[in-house]
DNA sequence: CGTCCACCTTGACCTCAGGTCAAGGTCAAG
DNA sequence: CTTGACCTTGACCTGAGGTCAAGGTGGACG
């Protein structure tokens, strides 16, 4: 009967204020907005004064202001209110930058699903061309995203490591028997040959040793470096066994060489 | 005994990858990394492996990706990665932009509390220069939020109609006399008169009224004129009885004015 | 040997801004 | 009288973890 004197429905409300009913419940429960007086069936009926506050409440929470504080935010004096604007501007801005970031991880990531970064990726296209296996390349890719996951201060020098080796074709020859000695059994004497040639070729060029150094100066180094290290490792005995010598030859050269 | 032969533990995993203890295990249940096996002690021993791929989805989750695509994302093959990459890169792009627009509509709350665009607050703060009462100023700013609300579409040349009504000294003059009238008794003789003079000064304007019709075009037209005219009317019988004459003389010289 | 501290384990509940479902009451139109 | 659109409450769900509780484990110190 009384029907439609008291004002509108929730339903109508909701959709001036251009939300959903449920949204508007939820303001009632928070206490963002006074829940209106009920007409005889039960029903909220909503007046001006509440379609106001409604639309204040909806206009802040778009902005992205938490439903929280906008209750003490619109009770507040027009200072604090500004303050609390400009905070929460500050905070919006944060975010757009991180997001902005993240597209353009992300704009990388689809470039090469490798997760690593434009130099690194250039050095890993060069490989196939200097004669590299694809798997050897790939399980490169790996130990780039590990350990730039471990020692992020340190990858660009060990990017730059990479790529003065690929400039060395000993090294390049000497890598590849590396790959080719997997087959091999562990005992194999040409191992020791090697590893022996490796480590000469290692120690004739003292800035690569440099690196090692840089990041021992950070805490868990022995384990960062038995993870890149060891990484793929774990079902080839030969190839820790070349490692093994390898790093034995470098310690009797005097280069500090982190025990795992 | 066996401890530090597996690998390392969560919390060292955790640390490498840049995330906490419980977003590793969080991502176990979730089937994103896989369990690692457990030491002696029943702690998760992570080896490179796992650190790889706990990287990756980092990596991902860090760009935004919602955890429950990471993984079939992780597994599917290059051709879908990238389709899916870039699916994420515009959600990603829209996203930013929505932010954007907050962000500015926040920049301009700060200015003015009111929840309005520039030009009506332009309106609003010529109107203490030209005699309005601060407290009719402040009803008027509220009916503006109000009008927005429900009628966007008319916002516009509501506004302008404001800005002319402004610009003429006679409607000035009376919508302050209007104002004053609110302490009038209801049953004033001034309060015909006013009435009067109201309902001549607007149909000497014919581009006042053609608001109305244009609005009158959108559903629900009776309760959103009703909502706006009322508001704050509640407890000033003398001005619902001063609107209620100035609608009766528009409808009696022809012009078509919704009953609520 | 005891004790402290840092680390690990599981499980249950909390967050934010609502969405979804269920079960039922109310109103206007055909 | 039925249909369909609207309203009521309440309980549970979402995503991406965070917090708390209660207890096990390892290493260092005295």
């Amino acid at each position: 009967m009384n029907r439609s004197a008291g004002g509108i429905t929730i339903g109508q409300a909701a959709a001036f204020a251009g939300v959903t009913i449920k949204t508007v419940r939820h303001y009632h429960k928070l206490g963002l907005v006074e829940e209106p007086e009920r007409d005889s069936s039960g029903y909220r009926r909503y007046g001006s004064d509440d379609l106001l506050r409604l639309v204040q409440v909806r206009t802040l929470a778009a902005a992205g202001v938490q439903l929280a504080d906008i209750g003490t935010l619109l009770d507040a004096d027009a200072e604090r209110f500004a303050a609390a604007l400009s905070d929460v501007e500050q905070r919006l801005t944060d975010r757009i930058d991180d997001l902005v970031a993240r597209r353009d991880t992300l704009h990388r990531l689809s470039d090469d699903r490798a997760l690593l970064p434009d130099r690194a990726c250039a050095v890993l296209d060069r490989m196939p061309g200097l004669g590299f296996d694809p798997d050897y390349v790939a399980g490169q890719r790996e130990a780039l995203v590990l350990f730039r996951a471990l020692v992020p201060e340190g990858f660009d020098s060990f990017v730059t490591q990479l790529e003065h080796r690929l400039d060395d074709p000993e090294f390049v020859d000497l890598t590849q028997r590396s790959w080719d000695a997997l087959s091999w059994e562990p005992d194999d004497p040409r191992i020791a040959e090697l590893a022996s040639a490796l480590a000469d070729n290692l120690l004739a060029k003292p800035e690569l040793l440099a690196m090692p150094a840089e990041f021992r100066s950070q805490p868990d180094t022995a384990a960062r470096y038995g993870m890149v290290n060891t990484h793929g490792q774990e079902e080839w005995p030969t190839s820790a066994r070349l490692t093994a010598l390898v790093e034995d030859k470098l310690r009797a050269a005097g280069v500090p060489v982190p025990r795992q």
